[in-house]
DNA sequence: CCTATAGCCTGACGGC
DNA sequence: TGCCGTCAGGCTATAG
């Protein structure tokens, strides 16, 4: 679930429910796994804790499908950021009675105010750990731009896949040319594009590419807006129809269901014809 | 450069 | 009910 959309629908929930209040304590109920995580030692747990005990958040940032949780200074030369990234599953919930504590919740941060947030990832291949510089990260990460960064424009899109000659979807998945995209919103830029997912990205014209360039923009910010719930997206959009027995919403043909750059891609043989 | 695959974990689901 | 195979919206490393 956790592309673009969700995280910064997660970075809005931070902002309103988990700043500036003191963390009284941290329990790590799983070590998460993924490369930094050294869940050997569990030196990465120890860290997590020992930076966020006695101290407030002060902002939420997000980079892609990265979420940055910025720490308050008081007390500290370094500025300590807390990572999260939730891969396939997880997000994020702020509760107070211990009843209403999420099922598959790995990580729990106690406020001294009685509420907690919770790190829920049902499997666990999310990412939980301290960092002290954001761009920093996402440069090391080699992450591309946010797809949604202003500075972003259709110029800076072309100019990074440029020359690219791999299967457009996979261009847009790619966190390197650009940061956000996971399978579900490539599907859903596609169908709005009207553009097949194995297209050759060198094969589209200016025009498409800017048209691509576009839809990606607006199916990004729609999103948001509804807070990346299925439910509450617009009729015209494909995403709630991904299931075996889809149709399309356009023109009513069943949706196929395909394996594109290795994963489930759906699609409308009669809006995005194959080239 | 591009594509496909396996693996990291865990649980939901369908078929038998 | 239980067992089994398959699948899952991410990412990395590796091989061809």
């Amino acid at each position: 679930m956790p592309e673009l959309p969700d995280v910064e629908a997660m970075r809005q929930y931070v902002e309103s429910t988990s700043l500036h209040q003191e963390i009284g304590d941290v329990d790590i109920r799983a070590p998460i796994l993924m490369p930094h995580a050294d869940t050997a030692t569990g030196a990465a747990a120890r860290e997590v804790e020992e930076k966020l005990i006695g101290r407030c958040f002060d902002s939420a940032r997000r980079h892609g499908k990265y979420l940055f949780v910025l720490l308050d200074e008081e007390g500290h030369s370094i500025d300590d950021v807390l990572l999260l990234h939730f891969a396939m599953t997880g997000g994020l919930e702020y509760f107070k009675r211990p009843d209403d504590e999420p099922d598959y919740s790995r990580v729990l941060i106690h406020f001294v105010n009685g509420y907690q947030l919770a790190y829920v990832s049902q499997r666990k291949l999310g990412r939980v750990e301290v960092i002290n510089d954001v761009e920093r990260f996402v440069e090391a990460q080699g992450l591309g731009p946010d797809a949604l960064d202003p500075d972003f424009d259709f110029e800076a899109f072309q100019a990074a896949v440029d020359g690219r000659r791999a299967m457009v979807k996979a261009v847009l998945m790619e966190q390197e040319t650009m940061a956000g995209i996971g399978n579900v919103y490539a599907d859903e830029i596609l169908f709005q594009a009207g553009i097949h997912p194995r297209t050759k990205i060198s094969k589209l014209s200016g025009d498409e590419l800017e048209d691509l360039f576009h839809k990606m923009k607006d199916v990004l910010k729609t999103a948001i807006e509804r807070q990346g719930d299925p439910e509450r997206l617009p009729s015209c959009f494909v995403g709630p129809h991904r299931h075996e027995e889809g149709r399309c919403p356009r023109c009513g043909a069943a949706l196929e269901r395909v394996k594109v750059s290795s994963r489930t891609s759906y699609l409308c043989p009669e809006c995005q014809e194959r080239r």
